[in-house]
DNA sequence: GATTAGATGTTGACATGGTCAACATTCAAC
DNA sequence: GTTGAATGTTGACCATGTCAACATCTAATC
């Protein structure tokens, strides 16, 4: 049940989970790499990917705006680190939440439950890992195998239901990308705002309802 | 058959569709209203909405940098008449693609193919659209208008299928919920070049079927 | 046709932000 | 302690969005 990648790991810091500024009157500060994916996470929550800035992020944490530079290569290799750890713990989550009522029916429904409240809770890492904001020059190897991780999951839970009889035969890389756009649709829909009020895991838990099922009249 | 609105109207100009530039020597461009949006669409289909640049915009029109601003407020104001453009000619794609086959279910279906085709062909604009870049302020009600009357093509085929005994009872707006989130995350996946190879119209035909009768094994 | 107000476009300037080059400080291994 | 690598800083440059002040054109009016 330990989980492999926590985004923020319960640590001494305060509760608000801010990024460790770095001591005062200490000329290094410790842990920059991580502290500036945590900060750059915290902006993007607060202000859009588009309101990211690194000078902004270099303020936050009381060091200068060019030390980043020092630990990746420019400000998309940092989106991309965060992308990665999304990845990370988003293919973690998926599995979780699919082993948790020991896979199965159960499994397949609560793992589709996670993905949509994982992309609500941190919709800053959902929105890099998908909003198309890395360049094809920054998908690092490391970042494609995480991605490939969390679809895996997906489509590991499809295979072990067709082989139990409850789903439809059809090609499982197949069904998988039907069950992710179905998802990805609602997480999208859900942390941009455009549902309209409706509580997010009640949208999922419909749309999983309707995707076993369909929504023609029986 | 008519439609209302055309994003790249027949005119005079070029196959290429592109934008007047200002003729050499005039001091007035002409329609330069016009021209900002179409060389934005231009700009961003071929660099994303991230590379869309005012002065690059201006310079390939043969404009001064700041011209813009006798026509729109800011970046953002072009940004969301780009989006009001593509909303009413989505708006139009959607009710003509319902129409076309007489409505009903081969409407419904015709439907849901033109949303995604509409997105893949229009790049530019669905990103702009349901991406996230136009700002609460931006949010023009005319824009918000244009949108309300895409989604309220959908509704309206669901209640009509629904009244012919075709469709499962349920809230009108719910449904059509569940079908927009399955549409857009084809739709996003498709355009994001994240459906691993699959061809987007086949991957949506495949969406519409699972999306009526499920993937559940009968 | 001359006048003139409003529409349209231009130039100069400024602030913000990403990034590079050169330099400074600290750490860790010997 | 010495020293090379790791880490951080300062100054500078360029691109970009935007404002203010100015220039030019169009069209309506006399």
């Amino acid at each position: 049940m330990a989980s492999r990648a926590r985004i923020s790991p319960p640590s001494t810091r305060s509760a608000k989970a801010r990024p460790a500024r770095r001591a005062p009157g200490r000329y290094h500060h410790g842990d920059l790499r991580r502290a500036l994916i945590e900060e750059a996470v915290l902006t993007i929550q607060q202000q859009g990917v588009e309101g990211l800035t690194l000078r902004s992020v270099a303020e936050r944490l009381g060091v200068s705006r060019t030390a980043l530079y020092r630990h990746y290569r420019d400000k998309g290799a940092l989106l991309a680190a965060v992308a990665r750890e999304g990845f990370r713990a988003f293919g973690d989550t998926l599995a979780e939440a699919f082993a948790a009522p020991g896979g199965g029916p159960a499994g397949f429904q609560a793992m589709g439950r996670a993905y949509v409240r994982f992309a609500v809770t941190h919709p800053a890492h959902y929105r890099v890992m998908f909003g198309g904001f890395l360049d094809a020059c920054n998908r690092d190897p490391e970042l494609v195998a995480e991605a490939e991780r969390s679809f895996a999951a997906l489509t590991g839970a499809i295979v072990g239901l067709q082989r139990a009889g409850l789903l439809c035969p059809d090609d499982p890389a197949r069904l998988a990308r039907h069950v992710w756009a179905v998802s990805h649709g609602v997480a999208m829909l859900a942390i941009d705002g455009q549902l309209r009020g409706a509580d997010p895991d009640e949208e999922m838990q419909y749309a999983i309802d309707r995707l076993l099922t369909g929504i023609r009249k029986m």
